[in-house]
DNA sequence: TACATACAC
DNA sequence: CATGGTGTATGTA
């Protein structure tokens, strides 16, 4: 986000984070990761020529696969409110707007409000840090049930777009909006608009929303992960990061188009990837220097060389 | 099978 | 002073 000073911010952090148990314990971690980062570039390094193109056989015909089993026809919409918590919290106290606000206590806070996240205060930040960043930050406890009847009153707004919507927490949805977009025939584009302006209507709250053709589906998920082979996820498409795009109170929109998502996909990092968080973010980039999602079509055979072995010493077993 | 780690919210 | 609670998936012994 602009207008953050990050060194500033990440000086703070580790200043009031230094001696702490928590902070012993993230050290300790940290040097288990790096000893695996270790272990992996070994293996990598002992890697002939004939292994690499052995691998780089498999995962052509992988990809090759996944490229024609891609289902365009499909329109999925992702919905995610705008700092949900904070913005239902102004909303029943107004005298909270344009304030930067967390909900939660001392020890941790839920989220922040766009006004606080300019101090570089965030979700899962510990409060008594966050108020050294922001000291006039205004703590708001949690109350689970205000934030439960404006998740009913969004979640009837998307029964109608889509009946069986996926809610995957108080204030996220995947709704599947190929039918509606055909009935009416209207665009995708105008469904989001009018969706979002909908939920604004009945609870006056804002939130993002981001289309694209698939919200990569549990079954396919689940072939991905039992040939070992998790990381060809980026090669479909993330519709979350849609959503996040134009936050707060916008939308994106990817086509159902084969050049479109290619396009979007291609300069993608990986850590926007569900799935890929810090860690395994970190051990791709320092093991094979891998950042963005082409690179990891770039580099599938090392990839699948360092990380299949479990799954495939699995599949010896039968 | 059980335990630890990683991830998301 | 002080770094969540819950659910899911994966890797490993």
């Amino acid at each position: 986000m602009e207008g953050v000073d990050k060194e500033k911010v990440q000086r703070i952090i580790y200043e009031m984070s230094k001696g702490s148990k928590y902070f012993e314990n993230e050290k300790r971690k940290e040097a288990f990761i790096k000893q695996k980062i270790e272990s992996l570039r070994a293996q990598r390094a002992k890697l002939t020529e004939k292994d690499i193109s052995h691998f780089q056989m498999i995962v052509n015909k992988r990809i090759l696969e996944l490229d024609g089993s891609r289902d365009l026809s499909k329109i999925w919409l992702h919905t995610d409110m705008d700092a949900f918590y904070a913005a239902v919290e102004t909303l029943e106290n107004p005298l909270l707007k344009g304030k930067p606000l967390a909900v939660g206590g001392m020890s941790m806070i839920c989220t922040a409000s766009y006004e606080a996240r300019k101090y570089g205060v965030r979700a899962a930040m510990p409060g008594f840090i966050a108020r050294k960043l922001c000291p006039e930050l205004i703590f708001v406890p949690t109350n689970f049930g205000k934030y439960t009847y404006y998740s009913e009153k969004t979640r009837n707004v998307f029964s109608k777009y889509d009946p069986d919507y996926i809610a995957t927490s108080l204030d996220e949805a995947y709704l599947e909006i190929t039918e509606i977009c055909k009935q009416r025939s209207i665009s995708s584009e105008e469904v989001a608009a009018e969706l979002r302006n909908t939920i604004y209507q009945e609870t006056g709250l804002t939130c993002s929303v981001g289309v694209a053709p698939n919200r990569m589906l549990a079954k396919f998920e689940f072939q991905l992960v039992e040939i070992g082979y998790t990381d060809l996820i980026a090669l479909y498409w993330n519709i979350p990061v849609c959503s996040d795009i134009n936050k707060p109170n916008g939308q994106f929109i990817l086509p159902n188009d084969r050049d479109a998502v290619m396009t979007f996909i291609s300069s993608l990092p990986i850590r926007k990837v569900g799935g890929i968080g810090k860690v395994t973010e970190q051990i791709l980039r320092e093991v094979l220097g891998i950042s963005t999602c082409t690179e990891i079509l770039q580099k599938g055979a090392l990839l699948h060389a360092l990380f299949s072995h479990c799954s495939t010493g699995w599949y010896f077993r039968y």
